[in-house]
RNA sequence: GCCCCCAUCGUCUAGUGGACCAGGACACCGGAUUCUCAGUCCGGCAGCCGGGGUUCGAAUCCCCGUGGGGGUACCA
């Protein structure tokens, strides 16, 4: 049963989501879940000109990529909706009468030319640049006069002048604002629609918001929230503002940066259980030694007083190496079903698995998904289980394929392997063994060109495990294509640099 | 410019006045594993931004500096 602990995440729906924003969300949603609160989800879209269904879309996709569900919201409702700002305007507009009212609100005709030229005065006298405020008190005959000349206002809030408000934020600590240095802001543009300050302060309070949970980039903002709840009488949230996350260059992480939408790091291959234990690290620690952390054990230590107040680097490397862990401690059959679809996209298996060519790709990923970091990777690194269509790398050429050993070697191996009537890693190993020993050369002389000419690179799992899960006559045919065509001196090195599909960039 | 915030290895962090010649993780380097490594195991390198205080004692508290970041919109 819910308490009455309430958090929201409220996204503008004006681009891609990024990893910002899954952070934010990821702890309000740990603060609600581990707390028994609710969860709601707003949509911000009250910049009518970017904000789009399609960046909606996204947000939702992101959200539940990362497994952070939410309890109302504009796709489920609820009893404090609607959920979208942009169908809120008439909630918005009574408040607003209410500050016109009471004088705490006014209008103001000044164009963004005039205030541009404002802002240079002041900044050219060095004083900080803020709205003078002449709009403060226009008589009806002025406002006449203006609206005469085909002006149309916005509406400013009347901050105090003087003093200083204070902020007491969970995570921040005490921060004290003053009160001289703010201008009158815009809670109503000239289009009729709020802006962020006055739809987030209504929205929180009608929504029983009771801990405001987003990024420290809001905190400045803050002070004219505490004086419009002031005006409007409505009892203050609790704060509660996240460190930024940085990009490598220690600005906020942004577009410029790369991959930063959550979705960039889906399509690579990252899980979403990897992607939220790392988020979750940053910003938070459990306190422990412990990094690989379920969700429910994260759930277990969350808190919000132990969140950081200073800003992290999104260290992709370090969450490439997490999201290894998750895949090598993943269940076979999972990853299995994540790998299917970019196989079949990639043309390497059919659309429609038999039961048994299924089981078989379980055992391929097994065999992989210990080396594997990156579900994007599988389909490179693991290419010669799905397909004789591959390249012989230049490492193996060298150390391997230019040998003039290496024909005799790869044809005699042929001959044996045909021969066996069980085809097993035991047999198969056997085998080759056996080789080496009649050879008088040790087992890895044996062992590396038939990798090299199986599989056309030096690396990957046990040799013998992984001819098993080949075709006999396949693996044959490939160890004789190998040995004619090093007889043939095609396979020497060629001056392509080897391009090992490491962790993208 | 002005306001605010932040400051422990390159990065994420533990640390809340004595248990810290600072612990873990990623990355990096070295060794092992002789069936390779981009896997695994073992080991190593590397940090309290600087200066002043307070205190018997400071990574930890205070001040100043420096550095970094955020804000300063009719964006959110």
């Amino acid at each position: 049963m819910p308490n009455a602990i309430r958090v929201r995440f409220a996204p503008a729906p004006t681009g891609y989501m990024h990893i910002g924003n899954a952070h934010t969300a990821l702890f309000n949603w740990l603060f609600a879940r581990s707390q028994g609160g609710s969860m709601v989800l707003r949509v911000e879209d009250t910049d009518e000109l970017r904000s789009t269904d399609e960046a909606l879309g996204v947000i939702y996709e992101g959200l539940r990529w990362l497994g952070v569900d939410w309890d109302e919201g504009p796709d489920i409702g609820g009893p404090y909706g609607p959920y979208v700002q942009s169908e809120r305007l008439d909630i918005y507009q009574a408040y607003v009468q209410r500050l016109i009212d009471a004088r705490q609100a006014y209008e103001c005709f000044c164009t963004p030319e005039e205030l541009e030229e404002q802002r240079e005065l002041m900044r050219a006298r060095g004083i900080p640049p803020k709205y003078d405020g002449r709009c403060r008190d226009l008589s009806q005959e002025d406002k006449q006069r203006l609206r005469a000349e085909g002006r149309e206002p916005c509406i400013r809030l009347r901050v105090k002048e003087t003093g200083k408000t204070i902020i007491n934020d969970i995570i921040q600590g005490q921060v004290v604002y003053d009160n001289a240095l703010i201008g009158d802001p815009v809670i109503v543009k000239t289009s009729g629609y709020p802006t962020y300050h006055l739809a987030v302060v209504v929205d929180d309070h009608l929504m029983q918001i009771t801990h405001v949970i987003r990024a420290v980039e809001h905190l400045p903002n803050t002070q004219i929230h505490l004086q419009l709840q002031e005006a409007l009488d409505i009892k203050p949230p609790q704060y509660a503002h996240l460190p930024l996350i940085l990009g490598e260059d220690r600005t906020k992480l942004s577009k410029r940066h790369g991959a930063v939408a959550v979705t960039d790091y889906a399509e690579q291959g990252f899980l979403p259980e990897a992607m939220f234990n790392f988020l979750a690290l940053l910003g938070w620690s459990p306190g422990s030694e412990e990094e690989i952390l379920s969700r429910q054990e994260i759930l277990d230590r969350f808190s919000l007083e132990a969140c950081s107040s200073s800003p992290s680097v999104f260290d992709v490397e370090k969450a490439t190496w997490m999201n290894g862990e998750y895949i090598t401690n993943a269940d076979a059959q999972h990853v299995a079903d994540l790998v299917l679809p970019l196989l079949q996209e990639e043309g390497l298996i059919e659309q429609d698995l038999t039961p048994q060519r299924r089981q078989w790709l379980v055992k391929v990923v097994d065999l992989m998904k210990s080396r594997v970091k990156l579900l994007s990777t599988f389909s490179s690194w693991a290419r010669y289980f799905f397909t004789d269509d591959f390249e012989y790398e230049n490492r193996a050429r060298r150390q391997w394929l230019n040998d003039s050993q290496t024909p005799a070697k790869l044809e005699t191996l042929a001959d044996r392997l045909e021969a066996l009537s069980e085809w097993s890693a035991d047999t198969i190993e056997t085998t080759v063994r056996g080789l080496a020993e009649q050879m008088d050369i040790k087992a890895a002389e044996v062992i590396h060109p038939c990798r090299a000419a199986v599989t056309g690179t030096t690396i990957g799992p046990s040799l013998f495990h992984l001819m098993e899960l080949l075709e006999q006559s396949d693996v044959v045919a490939r160890l004789r294509r190998a040995a004619q065509l090093s007889a043939a001196g095609e396979l020497a090195p060629t001056d392509q640099e080897d391009t090992p599909s490491g962790p993208a960039t």
